[in-house]
DNA sequence: CGGCTCGTTGAAAGGCCTCAAGTGGCGTGG
DNA sequence: CCACGCCACTTGAGGCCTTTCAACGAGCCG
């Protein structure tokens, strides 16, 4: 371990193996081509081709698909260290579209460059493949929340994920973390109305269970709302008690 | 083209790129080791770990997720020509469980074996990563779905959906298809009760829609259909009007 | 024949949505 | 400096969609 303050990604991928300066080395190389986007603005549309990938190293991205009435739903979030597009690249489809939900710092990485990083270093490979199946075993206990259970385990799930993803690259804790989404992200994201989303975040606030407000998420119960959750985070994969 | 009767896989992936005989062979080759499985009992649990892919050849299956209180919500089928717990060998965990529908065969494929096909034909490997990105996107049309459709039109998309799968496995056609599946099949699928899928269908089935009834899907009037679903088939990524 | 699964239907309850109105913060322009 | 508009959030009331509970018929198998 060096001194050297690390990337996210890198944060991430060390909590499932160790690596080596080397390997380090070949992955601080692929944050080479910085880019940065604003809020608002899709950095890829539905239909589109992506050429690349991006490695997010700060601020949220939401990936989400448009229907033909209006509505939307989002299929999932990006936080610092999260690849973004990945698939597209390496399989062929972009079917959604991502948006920054703040002002994005993100790291372009070529196909070319890695499958280069892919070949010098098989380990490093293994990670990222790790962090991608991580990526749909999350799309899937997605799935599973908005099938199979209530507005109020489904707004706890999420929190709950939200927080452990983030504590993974030191963004959050049992107590909490900072949160740019507004209650329309929510929404979207649970296949709630907005309105619905509000009294279940008041009701969550009014049983002492966890706070929403002003870009804040505030944990009270930590247990409670693992328990109303059923909240396994052994999709995750995160195999140690990171959350401490 | 010879006149050999070719495997559901192999018709399957010849709708996205023509195979030259050399493919067509090592394709051929990866369904040497057959298996069967009876009906209802689980190919792979929760949190186990599979050491091995299978190629559906004949048969239904279904992935799902069991939850606490001892609801599940079924994330996808797979149908002849589909491959099954490729993510858990490529990738690491199966956190989630496969159940024969019906009694099967499926063609067992090792881990090596598969990256051997691989390195001796590239553009095999390209068609086999297309179909497996072609499955997460319907895993992510899934989640849209549930969290964006009404239940109508939900169980409209769905039967188009599966209509256009078996198609390009001949299986299926605008007349409609064979189905073994139940309604509880259904409602563990689209999140609804067993009672309100009985009721949609009914409803489908007298508006003159779709009838679903003794194992068999027949279509009445599939430009109608489309249009409850809003089913655009560009994410299932079968560029050409199979369905004729 | 009894038990089981799958399907069907009715009635009542409830969760979530839509419509509607109103608050407060913040940036912009007069 | 204040008016204005916009956006995110809040709250109430009514209604629809979906669920739950309950009962019953049909086919299949031991």
């Amino acid at each position: 371990m060096t001194l050297v303050e690390h990337s996210p990604l890198t944060r991430k991928l060390s909590a499932f193996v160790a690596l080596s300066d080397v390997e380090l080395a070949v992955l601080e190389r692929l944050h080479q081509r910085r880019r940065s986007f604003v809020a608002g603005r899709d950095m890829v549309h539905q239909g589109q081709t992506a050429r690349a990938a991006y490695i997010l190293s700060a601020g949220w991205v939401c990936s989400y698909k448009l229907q033909a009435d209006g509505t939307r739903q989002i299929v999932d979030f990006q936080v610092p260290g999260d690849f973004l597009g990945l698939r597209s690249v390496l399989l062929r489809t972009s079917d959604h579209s991502f948006e920054p939900i703040v002002d994005i710092e993100a790291a372009e990485v070529m196909t070319s460059d890695l499958l280069e990083a892919f070949a010098q270093t098989p380990r490093l490979a293994t990670a990222i493949l790790w962090a991608a199946s991580r990526d749909e075993a999350m799309v899937v206990e997605h799935l599973v929340g908005i099938g199979r259970r209530g507005a109020d385990a489904r707004m706890a799930h999420f929190l709950l994920e939200l927080g452990s993803r983030l504590a993974l690259v030191g963004m959050g804790s049992k107590e909490g973390f900072e949160c740019p989404l507004t209650q329309y992200h929510l929404a979207d994201t649970l296949g709630l109305s907005a309105v619905h989303v509000n009294r279940v975040l008041r009701q969550l606030r009014e049983s002492g269970l966890v706070t929403f407000r002003d870009g804040h998420v505030a944990f009270h119960d930590y247990g409670g709302l693992v328990e109303l959750a059923e909240f396994d985070p052994a999709y995750l994969d995160q195999t140690g008690p990171l959350l401490k």
